[in-house]
DNA sequence: CGCTGTATTGACCTCCTTCAAATGCGGTGG
DNA sequence: CCACCGCATTTGAAGGAGGTCAATACAGCG
């Protein structure tokens, strides 16, 4: 009795906005074979490459970026335990942006022809990726909305908000903090900021008192007040329960 | 002999990028039967409906947009022929943004069943629309770099070079001038820019001899030069052959 | 020929950037 | 245990890209 369960960040995720069979979930927890530890600030996957595998994030933070020619780069995507690198490939055949480690990954690679596999096999495992990918389309739209409407500091609450419901589902937030292993100058280039502005910014939240830090931890007092703050909508997530999960710890670099 | 062809813009989208057999064209060309007229500036679908068909735009100019309380609004993606409105609402069921149109439009309703039908019995064309919505998605990590890294003037020359190309492909674009028919307010809500500032750059540009504009129909005399001018690089359209396509007239409102 | 919506202009303002330096912190080696 | 290094955060001062407000010009249309 009591075999422990695989942490499986990804059926969570899908299981907050599609419905999953138990077979399902076990197809799922069966893509989780080939794990590799990637350090921090780590290229996984660069512009241009062609990647034979798909590969998911078990644990850890990455994002998607483009660098331009002149150095500057925008981070397109935050990826957290669950979401896919690089479901794409398998359609574009091109990676058009890289992908990089923020804090210390676990990363699983899956081939290609498994994934396919699955999906021409399973009716609904294909909508059920399919579902994630269109998720990610809809957060893409809702940062367009952050950079081109919303001030600075508004602008980094909604991120906010967004992280910390996004990490809820997977389990890795508590009700009012989590891990956010990233630095300032990410945040700017997420937010195509400067990594001063962005400084000035969250010490007015902090003094504000919608947010606050411990080390790498990122605190809010009062979701509720932050979401007020910026009009934050979680309706562009797609996820129906945005049930209570079990919290799991993580470690990680410095914030404040 | 010559039996006029059905315009299908969608098959010249989805064949510049995959490949189709006979019967692949045929069974989309099947997709165009029920047709409408909608006026300019007219709301096709609004936020939070849960449509029940799919909307393809066959002619005109159609954009996604979200609007915040305030009234502000972001543009998020320019739809022109060949491109779903809400094929995601099929998976994702309630819209979180808007559609509405540009100019006239002549939009095709393809009931859901209908697609789901589709996609489920041919894989081919499963593979082409996941495609399509694939490049979408592209799209939209482009203009999070535009509208985070790029000054106006570049945006807007990003813009006009994406615009460009994506109507060539329909062939809806000459080598050197297509119809725009968007107000420059609406080039601001895009950009995150204001109408004024937005008729500045379009001076510039226009005074560097980078763009002119006839009317409603912008014209790119050296597309390659404005290419250069704001670092264009179209792979993130996924397109293959960038074919040489016959073009087609469009009429539409005014720009300069 | 006046109405309406869009493009254009000018003056002023401010949010965010730029540049540059300082501070703090974690690790590492002596 | 302390000195030192590298990285991230913080601070200050000055500049600029783009915003705001408001008026004017222009084009199509009934």
């Amino acid at each position: 009795m009591g075999v422990e369960h695989l942490y499986n960040p990804l059926t969570k995720k899908l299981q907050s906005g599609c419905h999953l069979t138990a077979e399902d979930v076990a197809r799922l927890d069966s893509l989780i074979a080939d794990r590799r530890v990637v350090a921090a600030r780590t290229d996984l996957i660069r512009e241009g490459q062609r990647p034979s595998d798909v590969h998911l994030v078990l644990s850890g933070f990455a994002y998607r970026q483009k660098t331009l020619h002149d150095g500057r780069r925008q981070i397109m995507a935050i990826l957290v335990p669950g979401d896919f690198c690089d479901l794409h490939v398998a359609i574009l055949g091109i990676m058009d942006h890289a992908i990089s480690t923020v804090s210390e990954c676990v990363i699983v690679t899956i081939p290609q022809e498994t994934v396919l596999d699955l999906v021409s096999k399973f009716n609904h495992l294909t909508r059920a990726l399919w579902w994630a990918t269109l998720v990610d389309e809809a957060i893409l739209r809702e940062w367009l909305v952050n950079l081109g409407q919303r001030s600075a500091d508004r602008q980094l609450a909604h991120l906010f908000c967004e992280l910390h419901l996004r990490l809820k589902v997977v389990g890795l937030a508590d009700d009012d903090t989590f891990a956010l292993p990233m630095t300032q100058a990410e945040l700017a280039d997420t937010l195509g900021l400067t990594t001063v502005h962005i400084n000035r910014m969250m010490q007015q939240l902090r003094s504000s008192g919608l947010i606050a830090t411990q080390g790498s931890r990122l605190v809010i007092p009062d979701p509720e007040q932050l979401q007020a703050f910026c009009a934050f909508d979680p309706t562009y997530l797609h996820r129906n329960g945005l049930g209570r999960h079990n919290v799991q710890k993580d470690k990680a670099p410095r914030l404040s």
